[in-house]
DNA sequence: CTTTATCGTGCAATCGATTGCAGGCTTTAT
DNA sequence: ATAAAGCCTGCAATCGATTGCACGATAAAG
């Protein structure tokens, strides 16, 4: 890399000190320059094509422009909207986004936490999903600044952007309900995901306000295959012995597809099908998914907007706030099949 | 957040000066510094949780240890692979990336770039597609350090990381052959992208060698809509002229389903269908996707690899990996209808 | 018992900004 | 005309590390 000019090679050249040519370059410490003094260094530091270090800008002002944003694997789809999200508020206010992935794995996290403190990020926002609190805590001890973003933070001492999951759960319940179903099960996710337990127990208070008869199983991971895995297992225990399936998430939705081909079945013919998200090309799979749309873009912008107005000291927004989610009615979803 | 320990702090509770603590603490200097007092600063340094500010760090050393990692749109599916695989690699060597999205916008990418720059970032990974030469020029003309990838990279001053895309498009084309195709269209991207120029080159040189009747038609992106877009215009034109149709990519071929729908037509029954990248969920879509597998996640690692190498003046690895792609026989693709 | 190398440690400069303070120069009020 | 009050600008400290150089102590060599 070649070297930059600097302060001081705008200083030199425009005979003045670098005090009057850092004051000059700020917005706001340009009053303190008179005009001409500013506008003739100005017009020297674009010759020299100068732009600011920001490491060592940094390292003076104790401020990194840089924020942490923790999401467990970005390639499940939910997490890239929600990055672009976050940066498109970012950038817009001078801030970049190191993204870093966590597999759920506490010992990684850890890793990664400590690398991010070390890189003296000004914040983070989490996006991991995980209910045991000790890494929250660990966050919260050390005096950082956080958002936490698509899961539950109840008891947490951080503001928190969700979906509204008890809705969408309520939504889809009353979608089979009106096509008749009554015999639900629900593929839940491994209940330390805190999206997970948020959507099961909703399931279960929305069945038994509907007079549902219930099933929960529980997958050992938020994937396809993990989903397909647990519902082979029930479909060989327990065929037919509901009529529809409401997945925790799309992915599992989709693995619940793979078992019912394995089965023979179909959906929404021999089981109706709903999963949770709407992640991108739910709408191609087959069947196009029944789904719950949660807006994980504009949920990555409001996190952002919080912890950036937590961080700058803005008027303190809302602790938490839920955003609206609706259910999109495709093919993986029909009446009660006659028996 | 809460001020945390520094060297001076560290220094001064082991009654040395920072000097020993610095060289203590890092392993290529801890030579210098007698055992017993390296052992001592050690156990004071973790008890004190000490650990160093990257900033201030990178100030003194000239390095970030942060990698710009310059992607289109990280919500198309095949960047999270490939973002993963570049991350698994920085990682472990002690970088972390900064991830960007340009959305093909030449503006929005020179701003990114001087961002990435001010920052300070020690190298570049380049994901970007553009045929347009400036940008990769102007990266060059500042001593940037960059490794470029999934894309053409010919004539250009940087290491690149590809995809066999040629032999790509010769293995789905001697597939359609031998379903007895001889009619097939080209669904590419615009031609300003430069895997969409090197597939249809492939495309149109494997398809002269098979003997095949083609005809070439161009999306204005690399999308589903404008996929669909561009395939509608062409059934309406030219209702039944090929029987197979060969995508730039597989959200191109996602498109194509769109519109073969719309027209009552269906894959492969009236038409085959293949895309291109084995993108997540192609073969989930309906029917299940025929497309050529690129490895993404290599790609990333490899790319990382390389540009680590030529940061830390490693032996020069090749100037240009191409790495095997396979293709993936699904539904999407069958024998040549009958008339 | 000197002399010379080696070892371990400290001093101070440095990276490239920001910023409190001081002082010279104008301007304004008295 | 003099004092008070700005207005500009420069000086120098600072952020938290790394690192060349110097120097005293110790060990090895003669």
């Amino acid at each position: 890399m070649r070297s930059r000019t600097t302060l001081a090679d705008v200083a030199k050249r425009a005979g003045v000190n670098v005090s009057t040519v850092s004051r000059s370059l700020n917005q706001e410490t340009a009053g303190q320059v008179s005009k001409a003094t500013v506008k003739k260094i100005r017009k020297i530091a674009d010759e020299m094509a100068y732009s600011p270090n920001t490491v060592a800008r940094g390292l003076r002002t104790r401020k990194s422009m840089t924020i942490g944003v923790i999401v467990p694997d970005l390639t499940n789809p939910i997490f890239p909207p929600i990055v672009r999200g976050v940066d498109s508020v970012l950038f817009s206010r001078g801030y970049s986004a190191l993204v870093v992935n966590t597999d759920n794995n506490a010992e990684i996290e850890n890793a990664l936490f400590d690398s991010l403190m070390e890189r003296q990020v000004d914040g983070l926002i989490i996006a991991t999903g995980h209910t045991e609190r000790s890494m929250i805590a660990k966050y919260h001890n050390q005096g950082v600044k956080a958002v936490l973003v698509n899961r539950e933070a109840s008891g947490v001492p951080f503001p928190s952007v969700i979906g509204d999951d008890a809705a969408g759960i309520a939504a889809a319940l009353e979608h089979l309900a009106a096509l008749g179903h009554k015999k639900v099960l629900h593929l839940a996710g491994p209940t330390v995901l805190s999206t997970a337990s948020v959507r099961s127990i909703a399931f279960t208070n929305t069945a038994k306000r509907l007079g549902m008869t219930t099933k929960i199983i529980k997958a050992t991971a938020l994937s396809v295959s993990a989903g397909e895995i647990a519902m082979n297992k029930f479909l060989e225990a327990n065929p037919k012995s509901v009529t529809a399936v409401l997945a925790g998430n799309d992915l599992l939705a989709l693995g619940v597809f793979h078992a019912l081909r394995k089965h023979g079945l179909r959906a929404p013919q021999d089981i109706s099908v709903i999963g949770f998200n709407n992640m991108p090309f739910s709408e191609d799979f087959s069947p196009s998914l029944t789904t719950v749309s949660a807006p994980h873009f504009e949920m990555g912008v409001e996190s952002a907007r919080l912890l950036i107005n937590q961080i700058e000291g803005k008027v303190t927004s809302p602790r938490k706030i839920t955003l609206p989610v609706t259910l999109v009615v495709r093919e993986s979803s029909g009446p009660v099949p006659k028996r």
